[in-house]
DNA sequence: CCTGCTTTGTCCTGTCAGTGGAAAAAGTTG
DNA sequence: CAACTTTTTCCACTGACAGGACAAAGCAGG
């Protein structure tokens, strides 16, 4: 199937579709309160967005006291695909012109087996959910990706965690495998976007969102937008140093906040726990699955295993030190923690919310709300489908 | 006199005056081939800026292999005023439309005295910079101070070091005294503005600018516009912990940077030194003023004095410790170290990069340069008269 | 069902910004 | 002085857009 090849021919087209993607279906006159244009132009402009497909009609709206108006919607047909690809797994997803999520599946998947096998995986996954119905085709495909990004290229930068990607052409490839546009950026800039679209970041203009997943990452976000900084490398604070002459690290440092704290670590540390007899939760599960994960760390701790529990509170201590010194420095309006690790819930949050409140100025901190994401593992592959149509519904 | 009342009527003449300012005199011709506009269109705005005053005729240009053009300038009267408050000293000076400084003086006054005082000696350096012959009047004022402000309203809030000025007035009240448009900012923002304006930041989007004086903050760039924070208190970095369990800070807290290494703590440091008889160096100079300062310091280390060395050195590291995470989380293009304290030269700034390119990744350090600031004293006040020109130079 | 009012959609004209070509004006080069 | 450039002015043409007039559609109340 052919799919949509059309773009909005000026700015006021492409706020219309995105006033369509972000408010869904609405009627002209809506639209006209919306948007600063006369009834005139706006008719003019619905009109040349109807004759390209992009939009359709949809019916009559609710009458606001006299003539009726005839609604109007993003074609219902248009489909993202929205891949956010992980140090240990990969999540897909379809979703709608107004970025709904339509299917969604997670893979197991060690990013280390580099582009070629990941790449296949993707597209297996993709066929399936074009196979399931939900899709004939894709208008378009964000892709996440655990490291730096070089923007506008699409192509990955000396990142750590993944050997073998430095250089790779993803935007390129994955373009010409399905036949779409493509954007790439790093996995933690994605799940900013996702909670902006879709989360808690609605309406908030400078925040952070932190994802502590495998690593950690940060999103920023400046005045709406992700702040990806001169090499494609910002929001890495991984490697802040959070403890002085601290564990080593693998990027040759010592003390890490991600030496101290992240998925890895938290696994590394709950297996050392166990070993050590400390936690007979901890060692129980040890023995059941071979491995611990921070969700084992997690279910410790619900059960109310003290050793889980301290754990959780000095990762989320040291978290909260380096995030305090970061709102000091960036004052964002809104805090959002997010990745792999807010399985660990309350005990997490309330460490991290009494470092930065203890150690950051009551001026930046008096309405600063700390908070989970809202949207779990949906929030990356949302944030893909959203950098794409940002994208595609602006002026050629 | 009367001063300044037009502006321009739209973006192509805001954009300029801005052309004007940053480049100076110019040809129509010249001015054609930076702006996208036709001939025509470009004749009509000039006429009109023509019209109002704000730009005047000035001669012939050098040919270019044909007939020669006719030069325009911004109007050699235009006077803008800028003002920046340090914690214990006040700089003042005159710039044309160009800002260029015509004149610039300084004057010791801590800013603890009040708005009140610090007002009236700003008004009356003001007045002297108007007797001396270089204005006959403002036609706009910047002014910085020490401290978070509401940029919109241009008031102070809750600043640490400068008690008596939360919520006072001061863009309306100056505006009111001088008769003319203020803006208001922090002084860190207009270091940082100056420098980008005039100095080592020129054609950088993204960078930092850490001044170290009496406290320490930090000017954020991000795409060339000036990040403020949801607060105004972007950029506050004297309170990020330094040291665990170091120094007590007179915000409450312990281990703050700027506990560890300012203009304050360094005197301090100093001081202590040389009453315990560390340094022969600085105890004669303590014994000849009765004080010691950042400038005592620099020169002992100048002079080879090892103690005075270790001092900065050790003050550099703590920085660079706090610098190289702000770069790993904002990966800018150029950090600019400025301030007072950039009288201890390259024995700081060595110590700053050192910490930096250690510890912050290769991808993030492999290009950025760390450098003094260009301008000293006056990067602040070139940086008000910018802010100012900036708000007068935009439509209307 | 009919009347008056409101909202919505369409049509049309006037205005204004802006482009691009033509030609005049002013210089340069040989 | 002739041929060629560059700059400037002039002018007609285009296209974007606003806003008014009017028709269409719906509501409320008699």
């Amino acid at each position: 199937m052919r799919r949509m090849t059309a773009r909005p021919a000026n700015a006021h087209q492409a706020r219309l579709l995105r006033l369509l993607r972000d408010g869904g279906p609405n009627s002209r006159a809506q639209l006209g309160d919306q948007i600063d244009l006369s009834r005139s132009k706006l008719a003019v402009e619905v009109e040349r967005l109807l004759e390209t497909g992009l939009v359709v009609a949809d019916g009559l709206a609710a009458s606001r006291g006299g003539r009726r108006s005839h609604n109007i919607r993003l074609a219902p047909a248009l489909r993202f695909l929205g891949v956010d690809i992980g140090a240990t797994s990969i999540d897909v997803a379809v979703t709608n012109a107004e970025l709904e999520v339509l299917g969604h599946i997670n893979q197991p998947m060690d990013v280390r087996e580099g582009p070629v096998a990941v790449f296949e995986q993707v597209l297996s996954m993709a066929a399936k959910l074009r196979a399931s119905g939900l899709a004939e085709g894709f208008d378009g495909a964000g892709i996440g990706v655990p490291g730096p990004v070089r923007f506008p290229e699409g192509v990955p930068v000396a990142p750590p965690i993944m050997p073998g990607w430095d250089g790779f052409p993803v935007r390129e490839a994955l373009s010409q495998e399905l036949g779409c546009p493509v954007m790439v950026d790093n996995d933690v800039n994605l799940m900013a976007m996702g909670e902006q679209h879709a989360g808690v970041a609605r309406s908030v203009g400078d925040f952070l969102c932190v994802k502590i997943g495998t690593g950690i990452g940060c999103g920023i976000v400046v005045g709406g937008e992700v702040h990806r900084g001169t090499t494609g490398s910002a929001g890495d604070i991984g490697h802040i140093q959070a403890v002085p002459d601290g564990r080593p690290c693998a990027c040759g440092n010592r003390g890490c906040l991600e030496a101290h704290f992240s998925g890895a670590a938290l696994a590394r540390d709950a297996v050392e726990a166990a070993q050590q007899g400390l936690s007979a939760e901890l060692a129980a599960r040890l023995e059941t699955n071979g491995a611990l994960s921070a969700v084992d760390v997690a279910a410790a701790a619900a059960a109310g295993d003290a050793t889980a529990l301290d754990l959780i509170r000095e990762g989320g201590n040291r978290t909260g030190q380096v995030i305090a010194g970061l709102v000091s420095f960036f004052n964002p309006g809104l805090v959002v923690i997010g990745g792999g690790v807010t399985g660990l819930g309350h005990t997490l949050l309330a460490a991290i919310r009494t470092q930065v409140y203890r150690q950051s100025l009551p001026l930046a901190t008096g309405n600063l709300p700390i908070v989970l994401g809202e949207l779990g593992p949906t929030a990356g592959v949302i944030g893909a489908a959203r950098l794409i149509s940002d994208h595609l519904f602006s002026p050629a």
